[in-house]
DNA sequence: CTGAAAGCGCTTACAG
DNA sequence: CTGAAAGCGCTTACAG
């Protein structure tokens, strides 16, 4: 494990730079290749990553930012980047940043000290000290689930699918609603999901309603609520809502949420989806083996992954890339709701 | 960013000897200490990776082996590791293995190439090939979640909890009880639950009572039953196992294998805990929030996580560190478990 | 306490 | 196509 690039170069009777445009695919003979060839494989010599970093001032190392890693979408998204980075004979370093966006920007900042290749950066918000650090180290950067103008993009269609889940439970016959959501400062999740549907409540007005009393009048009474992104906050949440609305259905911009707001609706004793609709976002594994299985928007969270490592490794290799990629995503009914 | 030891002794007006030694604590003079300080802060000077672990042929960087990424397990472990060794200015590098045993060889063996200084394996199952690996790279390694004589490990204690599990269950009431293991091969979770359930049992029949037919005629109907992993594959197995037999309770050799006993039950109309109970072992955050929360036992896998750190940075440290640290657990019982 | 020098294992112009 | 040489940015005996 431990011979060196002179090793090789004496076995073989050639010399260290020989050896060294060998490896790295330049101009050798025939000859020599296999002479070469021959000597790597039977020390199975490895040339040494730092020495190799050292010099050539880059690595083969995508670094990925990751605000959490207890969390379905952090994990299938992991495991896309990890597989397609694997492919292309790059590999993944991932940082925690246990939601601390001051450590985000630190790991930006030590990801560029390492001569990182490329970043992916999964974060629930861009700030100015961001966009400084993404300007400060002149590596290509990736952004994951959130879109901004100033950096490359992968979003999933969040806009769409709010409108799709709003359209499915208006269609369903719900009108009296509570779309329990998340701070706005999340783009993605708290301002696109609930503008989809918005737009979709509205599509379905009568023409000419607009207002909360014209919309009641019309038989809608559709009322928006912020909660936190932890089953446990959506819970006691989900509970002071039901003690003074009683919606036929709740909208959750997540699917942690749904589950709170169902264990919420179980502790009063309202049965769902007879007495009270659920639907979620995101499409957890978890939301299918519950009772009742969850209506949900599914993400192709694995699929963007992939994606994204594709991005990244084509801006690390300057090739063009589009500045916003846009996943699909579907929509599954299941049992959480009723018909009214 | 692109200061180079060069210029940082230039700049304070000492050798670049002077400076390695400030950078790594050896003995400088107070007068010259402060002067390179100075510059250091000044300039944002931070030291090449590369050129620094070419060197010192070492790293700080502890190399994490997981079979998975989308377990609870792997993720509560992952961030526990990742907490303790930043703070002890370790970094972790994970590699995820997709469950392919062969890959986690491969890892190992990568991880040696790259100098990494300490190696933490989560695996379902030791063999040979693994044993081989640590060998030959000659680098610390820290087993998690199994057990192994040549390799020091930290666990749970799976034996305890099975067997709590069991006395638990017992004094509850049930008699007829099917347990869902998984593969033997998977000592921890296969073996050592079972095992220690099954010496509860023991304990709790009256004297002289060993076969099954002794069993039966003392009331007891115990069943032990195997299935996989996913919470899918144990939806089909419970199916099966409902058809043929009627316990009042089944314990789960996981809690994903609970959930997918649970929504086998729901699906055939079998009331939880009313007309069956059951069992987990985990803790998961789902199991807490669900309807009826499961009775399971809850290992602190975050807890886990910060131990293997520290003992993984005693032993490259050269530091002692016992061949055995077993972690606590606790029983945590909620509603899917009546009283008969 | 301090510095000059060698060397870690590669890569990369530069000649030939 | 091939080789000698310089150099990447550090660390580490070795003298002083």
């Amino acid at each position: 494990m431990n011979k060196t690039i002179a090793d090789i170069a004496q076995m073989a009777g050639v010399s260290k730079s020989t050896v060294s445009r060998f490896l790295n695919g330049g101009s050798v003979s025939l000859d020599t290749k296999r002479k070469i060839e021959k000597v790597v494989k039977a020390t199975g010599y490895v040339p040494n990553t730092f020495a190799q970093s050292l010099k050539a001032k880059r690595t083969n190392i995508i670094g990925t930012v990751v605000p959490r890693l207890d969390s379905f979408a952090t994990s299938h998204t992991l495991m896309g980047i990890d597989e397609e980075l694997r492919s292309q004979h790059y590999q993944m370093l991932i940082s925690n940043t246990s939601q601390d966006v001051k450590r985000e920007i630190e790991a930006i900042y030590e990801f560029a000290r390492q001569k990182i290749s490329g970043i992916i950066l999964l974060a629930a918000q861009i700030t100015d000290d961001h966009l400084t650090a993404i300007q400060d180290i002149s590596i290509p950067v990736l952004l994951v689930g959130q879109q901004h103008e100033q950096i490359h993009s992968l979003i999933h269609d969040d806009y769409r699918a709010g409108y799709d889940i709003g359209a499915y439970v208006l269609s369903q016959g719900h009108r009296e609603i509570a779309y329990v959501g998340v701070t706005e400062r999340d783009v993605a999740v708290g301002v696109q999901r609930k503008e989809g549907f918005r737009q979709a409540v509205r599509d379905a007005l009568p023409a000419g309603c607009y207002t909360d009393e014209e919309m009641r009048a019309a038989g809608y009474d559709i009322r928006y609520y912020e909660t936190g992104f932890k089953m446990s906050d959506a819970r006691i949440a989900a509970s002071a809502i039901l003690d003074q609305f009683k919606p036929s259905l709740m909208v959750c911009a997540t699917d942690n949420i749904a589950l709170g707001v169902i264990n919420a609706a179980y502790s009063k004793g309202i049965t769902i989806p007879s007495d009270l609709s659920v639907t979620g976002f995101g499409g957890y594994d978890i939301t299918e083996v519950i009772h009742p299985a969850l209506t949900t928007v599914q993400y192709p969270y694995m699929e963007a992954g992939r994606v994204a490592a594709q991005n990244i490794v084509r801006l690390v290799e300057h090739k063009t890339v589009e500045p916003v990629t846009v996943m699909d995503y579907s929509l599954i009914e299941r049992e959480s709701v009723d018909k009214r």
